[in-house]
DNA sequence: CTTATCTTTAATTTCGAGATTGCATTTTTC
DNA sequence: GAAAAATGCAATCTCGAAATTAAAGATAAG
């Protein structure tokens, strides 16, 4: 499932099949580029061609899919161009969101934002000493210790957009499949620790260092 | 028709109730909250409940439409909050699209904004002198304007993000039904000269304040 | 031998009906 | 009399098939 949608019931095929699509998508298991032919995800996704194709025109909108006038649907395609289009797009919304937050939050967001913060450094410290097994979940934990910092920010529709974003660089991550777990977790501490001290300014610096370092690292790879 | 997407065919039924219903929503024919029961829309618009629904799941990832599952699919609602939201979100994008423009843009990008302010200021004239029959031709103008100053801005996924906030903006502008045609055009030949003389920054600023007139203007107004 | 047109195939697009679910009203029970 | 359960209705959700269109291969003309 996709983190941007965790707290969602997942009460209709379509909604499930949509969760499970953008999850092959973002999670690599679909290839970029790779035509979507109705009748074959029709029995690898166990749904109709009516109900697919509401997924497929929700996830073509979010930019996951690119859908062809009667030429069918393709997985978007990917490429250094557009990962870097994308973070530096995270760059400029993640660190306005966060001065805003910073300035706003109040005790809620705090202790939020600790407990999301714990939960990402037990789980980076799992990895730094090599089990791997739980790649999933340490991105979950990485995604809701970004949304904390932000949350507070105080607009829905900055948060939804940013969530998007977040979700198409999850996808480039997880296609170069490796990973700076012993900076990324220096980097989210230092975050935290502007974050939580109201200093905006710094807190935003650092954010954009640690999103471009992984736009760096994400591009070397490729 | 709805500006962001002039340039493409509506070859299917999909694609052109895409169009009309967005339209209708922009410009407030689908009053903001009302109901779309797929029976009644399903003559207005002259299409199936599967063509409607793969419509209706667009609009929903764009932000027009609320899809609540199981419950059917309602016009979005409007608020000044969303709207302040819209607003500053069109600033802080539009802004740093325009920077970034201004320093890449070349001949073609320049030759483009020239026309495209032409034709707005001559549309603006008309208007001014009392001719408002041609609204949704002003506002087409104005949208190809602010498009051709940022076009030069090297990145996709911000240019499309920025149309769609455009038409959140717009629906607002529509819903309200008051022009301040003179003021907004004489910010548009400041904007014009500050891009045009490669002053990015002070053409940022002249923008930023232009969005802003235009929020506190409809917001007086609702 | 190349280009153009026709035919066949395979895919998308569109539709209306059946299955399922939510909502309002009525009935039952305590 | 009030709350809970049951009923009926109206809407959404889901499906498979028919209509339409694109793509590939075969045939004919230049």
């Amino acid at each position: 499932m996709v983190y941007s949608a965790m707290e969602k019931q997942l009460n209709t095929v379509g909604s499930s099949t949509y969760e499970k699509i953008k999850h092959d998508i973002i999670f690599g298991e679909l290839a970029p580029g790779s035509k979507l032919k109705l009748d074959i995800i029709k029995t690898k996704y166990e749904a109709s061609v009516s109900t697919l194709r509401e997924t497929l025109n929700r996830l073509s909108s979010e930019g996951f899919v690119l859908a062809e006038e009667q030429r069918g649907f393709f997985v978007t395609k990917v490429s250094r161009e557009d990962l870097t289009e994308v973070a530096k797009l995270r760059v400029l919304l993640e660190c306005h969101a966060l001065k805003i937050s910073v300035e706003n939050g109040d005790a809620d967001w705090e202790g939020n934002l600790v407990a999301a913060h714990h939960k990402l450094q037990l789980m980076e410290k799992k990895m730094i000493s090599g089990d791997s097994s739980e790649k999933e979940t340490w991105k979950r934990y990485d995604w809701e210790f970004h949304l904390a910092v932000i949350k507070a920010c105080n607009s829905r529709n900055l948060l939804e957009l940013h969530s998007i974003l977040y979700d198409k660089y999850l996808r480039y991550q997880m296609l170069v499949l490796t990973f700076r777990g012993d900076e990324a977790a220096q980097e989210h501490q230092e975050i935290f620790e502007a974050a939580l001290s109201r200093n905006g300014v710094e807190a935003a610096s650092l954010l954009e260092n640690h999103i471009i370092n992984g736009l760096e690292h994400t591009l070397a790879a490729m």
